[in-house]
RNA sequence: GGCGACAUAGCCAAGUGGUAAGGCCGAGGUCUGCAAAAUCUCUAUCCCCAGUCCGAUUCUGGGUGUCGCCUCCA
């Protein structure tokens, strides 16, 4: 039973698909420009796990996300560097894809833009003009919240409550201060486009009620985004679209936010200055860390970025990379024939065999664990904790293997390939460990330097059975300063690139 | 001023009406020529006060503190 906290009612409450089997996510893009920084990815990563789960449970994902290509910042990029509007949207969404892709979020099913969808975008506001809820002034089309008497109940808040303390321009143009555009009049300058109210261009807001009513339908299972997108933009969006269609049940069902990264404790924000851009952050770790380090912290929770703490994750990934290696050499060595396969089923396995049954127990506790963690509103914090579980068994059986406290039977083959594919299904759902492949291989010249390894290796081994200390560190600490490592075990040495 | 969230070990971070996952760091042990990796052991009564309850860190009220939204923002 899946739970998910629905910031609309402010509770958690169990997930009802609209239509069995299937799930109907559109989440807010980004406005492209400029680069991202690391606290946009938290929404992306948090989706795409969210995906990747709906995915696993046997839904049929549907995932839009939109890019806001047409927007004042863009212009105002554009203008400051002599280029095109579409030159600067352009080459924000390639830089997007770029670190998005880097960390392995999958690419959604459409990424609808606002010049793109222009013409659903102006019959919406039109609708809303002809229903009442809009009105025009010289600036542009306004929507009226005080025609809306549902207005304000995503965020909580009044209309009344808004005005007094509220730090919106006043505007004696606007029925209430409160009133947000739908179209915005072209001023010199600016792009536009035609349309029944004018030469112009679209507010913010109505982009994303044109495009997920576009793409999904009057009513879709989840709308998500960052906490800060609440209001006024999410509120606006209901609005719009709720009068729109008529419906106050329609639209997104359930309301998703993610919490912001922080720095220092304070919010990350581009116009604070105090932001670290995913492609800065991608130069000194890799991106599978930077990913991990979004998940050990519910999306919900506040999230404080820093090197310390990043450099901290790295230590803690590192020990599940671990795992996944020595899973992976298990996997090789069983199918050298060294494990001989006596069994031809799981459950022959675990009566047979003492030494894996328990491992393999485990790792099915954990993995129900898992799932029930995810199904608690996508708690990958607690989900990867079990993950650590499952990784200091598995070390430990590779470390009595290896060290050779037993000798396998054969039946522990088939335990071992069926925990890493335990490992496996976790590690998927969290989106680590697909695409590394072999790493050592990457350089074209793997196999020259594998060969050259191996000699360096045995000429270091000679040393040591000399008891030549000497040699035997400096080549190890010479191999260390260009980047490989050396581990001395009792099998003989094993090498890995830093 | 209005609305809301959070407050758990040295640090980060889950969580539950019946005395607290996981990670990092630290100490000690095993392994090792050393190192690394791995593993084992050890480190918290959950901001304060009051209330409900047999029992609260978990519920209610108050207080304090931090942060967020109300302006573009993931």
């Amino acid at each position: 039973m899946l739970q998910v906290y629905n910031t609309m009612t402010k509770r958690k409450e169990i997930f009802k698909p609209l239509k069995k089997n299937e799930v109907s996510i559109y989440c807010c893009g980004v406005t492209p420009y400029n680069t991202p920084h690391i606290g946009n990815a938290r929404p992306f990563v948090t989706w795409d796990v969210i995906r990747r789960y709906f995915s696993k449970l046997g839904y049929k994902v549907r995932y839009i996300q939109n890019f806001t290509d047409v927007d004042d910042k863009i212009i105002a990029a554009a203008n400051r560097e002599g280029v095109t509007w579409k030159e600067i949207s352009e080459r924000n969404i390639n830089s997007y894809f770029k670190v998005m892709d880097a960390l392995n979020i999958k690419r959604a099913d459409l990424y609808p833009k606002v010049s793109e969808t222009m013409e659903d975008i102006i019959l919406m506001i039109q609708t809303l003009v002809d229903k009442g809820f809009a009105y025009k002034i010289e600036d542009g089309i306004y929507f009226s919240v005080e025609k809306d008497e549902h207005y304000g109940k995503l965020s909580g808040r009044k209309i009344e409550d808004m005005q007094a303390g509220a730090r919106v321009e006043v505007d004696d143009k606007k029925h209430h201060p409160m009133d947000f555009a739908l179209w915005k009049s072209a001023k010199p300058g600016e792009p536009f486009w035609d349309s029944p109210f004018g030469k112009g261009r679209p507010g913010w807001h109505i982009e994303c009620s044109a495009m997920s009513l576009k793409f999904l339908g009057e009513k879709f299972d989840f709308h998500g985004g960052g906490a800060d997108l609440i209001f006024p933009h999410h509120e606006n969006e209901i609005a719009q679209s709720q009068c729109c269609i008529g419906d106050e049940n329609s639209f997104a069902q359930y309301w998703v936010h993610n919490g912001f990264i922080t720095i220092d404790n304070e919010k990350m924000s581009k116009s604070a200055g105090n932001f670290f851009t995913v492609e800065d952050i991608l130069k000194k770790y890799p991106a599978e860390v930077v990913r991990f380090f979004l998940l050990q912290t519910h999306y919900r929770s506040p999230l404080d970025f820093s090197e310390d703490r990043i450099k901290e994750t790295q230590t803690a990934y590192n020990r599940l990379k671990n795992t996944f290696d020595n899973l992976n050499e298990l996997e090789k060595i069983i199918e050298s024939g060294k494990f001989v396969k006596q069994t031809t089923d799981l459950k022959t396995a675990v009566i047979t065999v003492s030494q894996a049954g328990g491992l393999v127990d485990l790792a099915e506790r954990l993995r129900a664990a898992f799932d029930d963690a995810m199904n608690d509103d996508f708690n990958t914090a607690l989900a990867i904790s079990y993950m650590f579980e499952l990784s200091r068994d598995v070390n430990s059986y590779y470390a009595d293997y290896m060290s050779g406290k037993f000798s396998p039977k054969g039946a522990d083959a088939f335990i071992i390939l069926r925990v890493k594919e335990i490992f496996m299904e976790m590690a998927g759902i969290i989106g680590i460990f697909e695409n590394i492949p072999e790493e050592k291989n990457s350089s074209a010249n793997s196999e020259l330097v594998e060969k050259l390894m191996e000699i360096i290796i045995s000429i270091r081994q000679t040393a040591r059975k000399e008891k030549n200390w000497t040699t035997a560190d400096k080549i190890r600490d010479e191999l260390k300063s260009a980047g490989i490592i050396l581990e001395d075990i009792p099998q003989g040495v094993k090498w890995k690139l830093n």
